[in-house]
DNA sequence: CGTAGGTTTGACTGATCTCAAGTTTGGTGG
DNA sequence: CCACCAAACTTGAGATCAGTCAAACCTACG
């Protein structure tokens, strides 16, 4: 199911211009390169922890994390993505995947051998350069999620992981923070910020008496954009206007 | 002070010949590039949180780490740095510095301009290759500190945390890891791991009475490096053999 | 409607934090 | 070599945030 239809990529050329001007030829490059459209359906894993991973995917629609697991069975989210993201940029260079790579809902993503998209980035520096720093950026957002489980209260973590998740949000669909629900569940959430989902739930029922927060059916929902960047403390310098 | 005797970058092509093969030109390039010799008393900033950075350090002696800030002035320690390391690599991409670089010790190290080092992976596809390694291993220790910060209670934090350390420090300096001495104060401990120094001076006492830790003085060493790995599940597939 | 997954609640436990003294250590200058 | 000092480490008691376990309760969806 190989395509070479221009438009496939469009969302890849997208992303990195977002991230470095990319010259003609590295657009040319971009559209030919090999891809498979793919579907998963929810809670469906693309990568396990473990693997040897050879494909990048480029999430087209849905949402996606990363997570690890700890050895007693707890898992840590590190990331959430997106559409326009490429989810697994590190398997250009890393072979075996550290973490586990899992869509929360219901998605569509190209599928991009590593090997090929590895090659565009050898011959085109401005390519490689845009890659790079999309993991930069990554790593960056990780370092403040490090700060963030590690310094914060159950009551700023979760505020602050909701900002990011809705700045991220609107740089990749855009439309505006009131109203917004996110495709999370309360476990989710927990897996997260490193809470458990009774305290998430408790701290969820604080934020949103304060207005911060609402809901819509069982989803949680933004109330109150200002008020919770002020709880979180949110600044988004560390995204690199990533946004 | 611009040296440029073949011997100053070593430790640079050491440390890059580790991650990807380096032609010929490649190291060429390196030992043409600009730097300057510099030494750092303990505690000495390098880079500040919110600095426009235009250098790039590589450690030559003593040890270093990277750490944020919370709102309320609490720190997270997110990165420790060994002999060879280079410490800030993402500042040839993002000009913006998003944590203060910092030296543990009394240190030396190599101030190169990230112009010069851009345009020396711009030019050699090797040398970009294994920069960039080097920072989607950076990233993937990042993920992992989230992991052992959110999920892992205070004993195999700080055990898991003291593994990486010697792991690293080891793949830097060599040697075997009985009786290596800790480089790191109770409250650099504490910064690292989200723990407050009171715990960590608790836990630390329990560690000790169980044989896997002991003391030089008012330092950390390792008692039973089989039992403190055991304690922290310790496995370094996550290093990706930067090891 | 029935059901499974997700959410909520209560009561209790426990890990970690806070604050506020001490005590030890390692370096420094006399 | 000793006395002193600042930094680092220890200790205790009490407070709190977050975890555990177990049972209900929603609510989306087939």
């Amino acid at each position: 199911m190989h395509f070479n239809d221009n438009d496939a990529v469009g969302p890849l050329i997208v992303k990195l211009e977002k991230l470095a001007p990319l010259s003609d030829a590295a657009k040319a490059k971009l559209k030919a390169l090999p891809f498979t459209h793919m579907a998963a359906a929810a809670d469906e894993r693309l990568v396990r922890e473990g693997d040897v991973a050879t494909n990048c995917c480029l999430l087209l629609s849905g949402y996606a994390c990363r997570h690890k697991s700890a050895h007693d069975g707890g898992r840590q989210i590190v990331s959430f993505h997106h559409p326009g993201d490429v989810l697994d940029l590190q398997h250009l260079l890393l072979s075996r995947a550290d973490h586990t790579v899992q869509v929360l809902t219901p998605a569509t993503y190209l599928r991009v051998p590593a090997a090929a998209l590895k090659q565009a980035a050898q011959d085109h520096a401005d390519i490689a350069e845009a890659l790079w720093r999309d993991t930069l950026i990554d790593a960056s957002v990780f370092r403040e999620w490090v700060l963030n489980v590690g310094r914060r209260d159950a009551k700023s973590r979760i505020a602050h992981m909701l900002c990011e998740f809705e700045v991220r949000r609107k740089a990749a669909l855009g439309g505006s923070a009131k109203g917004v629900v996110f495709p999370l569940t309360q476990e989710h959430i927990a897996d997260a910020t490193g809470l458990t989902p009774v305290h998430v739930n408790r701290t969820l029922q604080v934020l949103r008496e304060s207005g911060a927060l609402g809901r819509a059916g069982t989803k949680v929902v933004i109330g109150d954009w200002a008020q919770l960047q002020q709880i979180a403390k949110f600044s988004p310098m560390y995204l690199h206007a990533a946004a």
